[in-house]
RNA sequence: GGCGGUGUAGCUCAGUCGGUCAGAGCAUACGGCUCAUAUCCGUAGUGUCCGGGGUUCGAAGCCCUGCACCGCCA
């Protein structure tokens, strides 16, 4: 049986789920569906990276320990994960101890084998890139990144001979055109090789960083975060000599954004070599989505994050709109406009209007009964048939190439004849001739079995989307047991088996005219227009009560306060209300709180809510239920 | 500073070895159908293929150069 496993990065766990992280996943996903669809074997990883000085930096400024602190941020990309209907079968933590332990084991192995040394130097180090800058790295003596001064360090670290695997790597490389790609990353790497390959610090002084995995030979030293990081992919299907290790392996597929491609294009690569085990067999670069916000996100006065839009248009036309929008390798535009054109012409006109007048005729002309072939297929029926072999081809060409917008649009092509064939074929003409009964089951079944073969064809894509057209086809075959060549084969319908119409499967999005919006006039003053807002709008907006348990300024701010406020669980928010209340005024004192705003940070201190208080003029009053009630208590 | 990429219809982009390659989808206009989510089908446009040179019988494609944007490296 084949075997193919697909790995994401294990995402770092300084910032939320957004969406880079989601695209990744996803299109990992589709990946894993796709080979499970040609009936091979799969296992799908991902999870988080969780040590570091970055972690520790973040736990301090959102006040938590950096355990605590990382189970939070892992926790919100565990909890993502299903809302994308991503079917990974395991999801790894750097701060497992499984994982500890493997990358323990790697360390001294390399080390027993001499590719690791000691060895100290000198240099500039700014402590946010968390590495050394020569001096004509620095933009006017400060860290490029960053913006500040690095700080001068002398420290004596392990470093893995990286350089001793330079010319293997090339080879490699070179030798095998699959191994990165697209090409243009291919070719990065190889360029970045041309130059003299330096050595890789793999250390840190615990003095300086105590958050990471100790060397195993060395307790004075933790293990520098890329080093810990890159093994997951192995330490999670229990390198070396477990069953899923031994399985899986040689079929390894890494999929990544372009930014971390130079760990995974050389680092890992010689950790692999030095480690003594076979390589992955691909490492997949993808580009950067840019977000532009174009008129609805910005009349609508906040800025839009493409995952809130999940809920409001649906998962599979999500889906749908990152996998066909972007050619895998190259950065693509997100716009909600974008996603409505999408969603209104692809999916509603195209696909749901063709699945919706199939299932409304098959209904009208035979009682909702799959009819039989009632005559041998002519040449407009071949035709059809001739577009779905076509895209199912298509798909199995493109798909592990990577080309799934190339799928995507041979899918479409398909989809458009269908609704052609129907046209040309007119069964509202032939139903009204009893002598045409024959050619009417014929043109129906076609119309039906083509949009079978495309609920198996999309069914990697829009999973959900594609179960609920073949439960309505009167397919009963779940999802994941789907195989290409037998499900996607024309006439695999049976004859007499109910369907059922049901719901629209993507509702067209009207969009107001954007001519008729008024004109807000920008940076006039004064302005009290308040647009209306549905019950529903108010009831995403989660306000709590909760009582202030601690309170203090934020050094070096006038207006702001860190509070800790219990609302059933302990929040720290930050509040601008420190020039009318003090933090004695405020301790044990009940206020009112918007419990589900995004966090945000101000002056550095993460915020976790809003405290509502109310302005007049000069005068600022905190809102506070008019007697006690249990902290928790939703306001509504 | 070095290396590399990109610049094609209003928008998003295809264009394999230089020879019907000036294209697709969306948007626009007109026509047809009525089973369907006012959907579908058909027809019609518009382009200094970033600017300027050059090679060639012939260039969006090759070479040189300029501009703009982007990436990697230093």
């Amino acid at each position: 049986m084949n075997h193919f496993y697909v790995t994401t990065p294990i995402y770092y766990v300084n910032a939320e789920p957004h969406i880079g992280h989601a695209y990744t996943t996803i299109v990992s996903d589709v990946l894993n569906r796709f080979h499970k669809l040609l009936g091979y074997k799969t296992f799908f990883l991902t999870g988080t990276d969780e040590h570091g000085d970055k972690i520790v930096q973040a736990a301090q400024e959102a006040g938590m320990d950096p355990k605590t602190y990382a189970d939070r941020i892992s926790g919100l990309f565990r909890e993502t994960w299903p809302k994308l209907n991503i079917g990974n079968d395991y999801f790894i933590r750097t701060t497992d101890p499984k994982h500890v332990r493997v990358v323990q084991g790697i360390l001294q192995k390399v080390r027993d084998s001499g590719d690791i040394y000691f060895s100290s130097y000198k240099g500039l180090y700014c402590i946010g890139c968390e590495r050394f800058y020569t001096e004509r790295e620095l933009v006017d003596g400060k860290c490029p990144d960053h913006d500040r001064e690095p700080v001068e360090r002398e420290e004596a670290n392990y470093f893995f001979r990286m350089s001793k695997y330079q010319g293997w790597l090339i080879e490699y490389i070179e030798s095998n055109p699959d191994f990165i790609r697209p090409e243009r990353y291919r070719n990065e790497v190889l360029s970045f090789l041309r130059e003299p390959l330096e050595d890789l610090c793999i250390s840190r002084p615990r003095e300086r960083l105590n958050w990471g995995i100790p060397l195993p030979f060395d307790d004075r030293y933790v293990t520098y975060v890329w080093f810990d990081a890159l093994i997951n992919y192995v330490s999670a299907i229990g390198y070396p000599d477990g069953p899923l290790f031994r399985e899986f392996w040689p079929s390894a597929h890494h999929m990544i954004a372009k930014d971390i491609l130079k760990p995974h294009g050389i680092y890992w690569p010689t950790m692999i070599r030095a480690a003594g085990f076979p390589l992955f067999r691909s490492l997949n670069v993808h580009g950067y989505w840019k977000i532009n916000e174009g008129k609805m996100s910005k009349s609508k006065g906040s800025v839009i994050r493409p995952l809130d839009l999940v809920p409001i248009y649906g998962l599979d036309a999500f889906r749908y709109f990152l996998l066909r929008e972007m050619v895998f390798g190259l950065d693509a535009n997100f716009s909600e406009e974008a996603l409505i054109q999408r969603i209104n012409s692809d999916l509603a006109n195209d696909l749901g209007n063709l699945f919706s007048r199939t299932l409304a005729m098959t209904s009208k002309y035979f009682g909702g009964n799959v009819p039989p072939f009632g005559s041998q297929p002519d040449a407009m029926d071949q035709e059809l048939m001739g577009h779905a072999r076509e895209a199912v081809q298509t798909v199995i060409e493109e798909i592990p190439k990577l080309g799934f917008h190339k799928a995507l649009i041979s899918i479409w092509e398909c989809i458009n004849a269908a609704n052609k064939y129907i046209d040309h074929a007119g069964p509202w003409n032939l139903a009204k001739d009893p002598a045409m009964k024959g050619r009417l089951q014929t043109v129906i079944r076609n119309a039906l079995e083509v949009n079978r073969t495309v609920a198996v064809l999309i069914a990697p894509f829009m999973p959900s989307t594609a179960e609920k057209m073949l439960e309505r086809l009167g397919v009963v075959k779940p999802i994941d047991e789907l195989r290409l060549n037998e499900d996607a084969a024309w006439g695999s319908l049976v004859e007499g088996v109910p369907v059922n119409k049901g719901e629209a499967l993507f509702p067209r999005i009207e969009v107001k005219e954007s001519g008729k919006m008024p004109e807000k006039p920008l940076g006039r003053k004064g302005e009290m227009e308040r647009e209306a807002i549905s019950i529903d709008m108010f009831q995403k907006i989660d306000i709590r009560v909760g009582i202030v348990k601690q309170a203090e300024r934020i050094p070096k701010s006038t207006k702001l306060l860190r509070l800790v406020v219990d609302i059933g669980e302990e929040r720290q928010v930050v509040a601008g209300i420190a020039q009318h209340y003090s933090p004695e005024d405020l301790t044990g004192k009940q206020v009112v709180l918007v419990a589900n705003l995004q966090p945000a940070k101000l002056m550095g201190v993460e915020s976790h809510g809003m405290v509502l208080a109310a302005h007049d003029g000069n005068v600022l009053r905190i809102v506070t239920p008019e007697q006690t009630v249990a902290p928790g208590a939703k306001v509504s």
